[in-house]
DNA sequence: TAGATTGTTAATCGATTAACAATC
DNA sequence: TAGATTGTTAATCGATTAACAATC
């Protein structure tokens, strides 16, 4: 019922509602929206009607309705827990990170093979050996990983995680780590990549 | 001729082809890097034949004519000078992030507004206060600016990098920077939007 | 009512895929 | 030659858009 593509924008759409009820908005129209966004008018409005009616013709859309709804597709109405695996600089930076906890992402354990590193704080969480990963996936029902670990160790680390059970792996290190019949979702964030992008999009640019 | 699909797949051919060469790979066939990226064989040939024959029948494509072929297009064949703008934990973490300069992106500068961390190191750095960007831009003819400052600061900071000349910016802060009728390129990498795609896509795997 | 904006249609546009002739 | 794999076609699938009737 929800395309692919629609999906990939609710965040964003959530994100904006958000920051406009932050501001004391309580309406918004799908002109606005798209605005913000870079959308067309056209797209947000079929994309929230994947939901129904939630709109009011003449008026527009009430913020909290639709922060409502989106959340609760995306599984944002809910606490996450989530674990943080490579304690080097990018993984430090994201376990500071307050977008996290603010959309309801709840990290409950770091993880390094560095022993020099373990024992050691990270914020309120107490470095671990990756070897006691297991154990506190099962205990709190750990569904999430945030992987960051160098290129060289992300596909055996996964490996690792999918077997210990974990759903979801948010992939930082620049390799695919998805195995061909696994059941573990990845999302993956490449920063090189991002750069590459917009290299050949301002090289287009000016011609 | 080149679709915006296949261009935003070019980074990911390329980081896989590369690390081929690194275990000593001469030739490749589609249905190699299809499995090792998950797209498809049909998809590999034919994102590939936008550059026209580059492969053998019968035989595959030879790695280091895609590479030269791909970077080229990338425009990572040459070196681009970049910026840093915001030297939070995060900034801290890409300024040290081996995967930029590994593809032709070199940092030439950093800057804060927090008046405590001007001067101070940063690798080999030092930080430098916003008010002195447009200069460094201008003298260093820097084309790309990465922007890791928080979320209330960053719409003004992306227009102070316009105006400084900056070609496209590489936005971490959770807000659209992208004015209307501007001509700066950005693409956006909002780590929380990544991580609740993938709590979606956790969500609907488990139904 | 008059003005505004949604929800939805129908057309268009773009991307993916299977299949296979071409050819190494 | 026989086997393998590309390059390309044609069909399908999916996403976007303009337009406007419905309706607040």
């Amino acid at each position: 019922m929800l395309s692919d593509a629609t999906i990939g924008r609710l965040p964003l759409y959530l994100r904006e509602l958000q920051q406009l009820q932050r501001q004391g908005q309580t309406r918004v129209q799908s002109g606005i929206l798209a605005r913000r966004l870079g959308f067309t008018d056209s797209q947000v409005r079929r994309d929230l009607s994947s939901f129904g009616s939630l709109g009011q013709r003449g008026v527009g859309y009430d913020i909290r309705g639709l922060i409502a709804t989106i959340q609760n597709t995306l599984g944002s109405d809910r606490a996450w827990n989530v674990i943080l695996v490579g304690v080097g600089n990018l993984g430090r930076a994201l376990s500071g990170y307050r977008g996290f906890e603010q959309q309801g992402f709840r990290l409950v354990g770091a993880f390094d093979i560095d022993q020099s590193k373990i024992g050691m704080k990270l914020g309120q969480l107490t470095i671990q050996s990756i070897d006691a990963v297991d154990e506190l996936i099962q205990r709190e029902s750990v569904e999430l990983a945030i992987l960051s670990v160098p290129a060289a160790a992300a596909v055996q680390v996964a490996q690792k995680l999918e077997i210990a059970g974990i759903a979801g792996i948010l992939n930082f290190a620049p390799v695919t780590v998805n195995q061909p019949r696994s059941h573990v979702t990845v999302v993956n964030v490449d920063l090189a990549v991002e750069l590459q992008r917009l290299a050949y999009a301002v090289l287009r640019s000016k011609e």
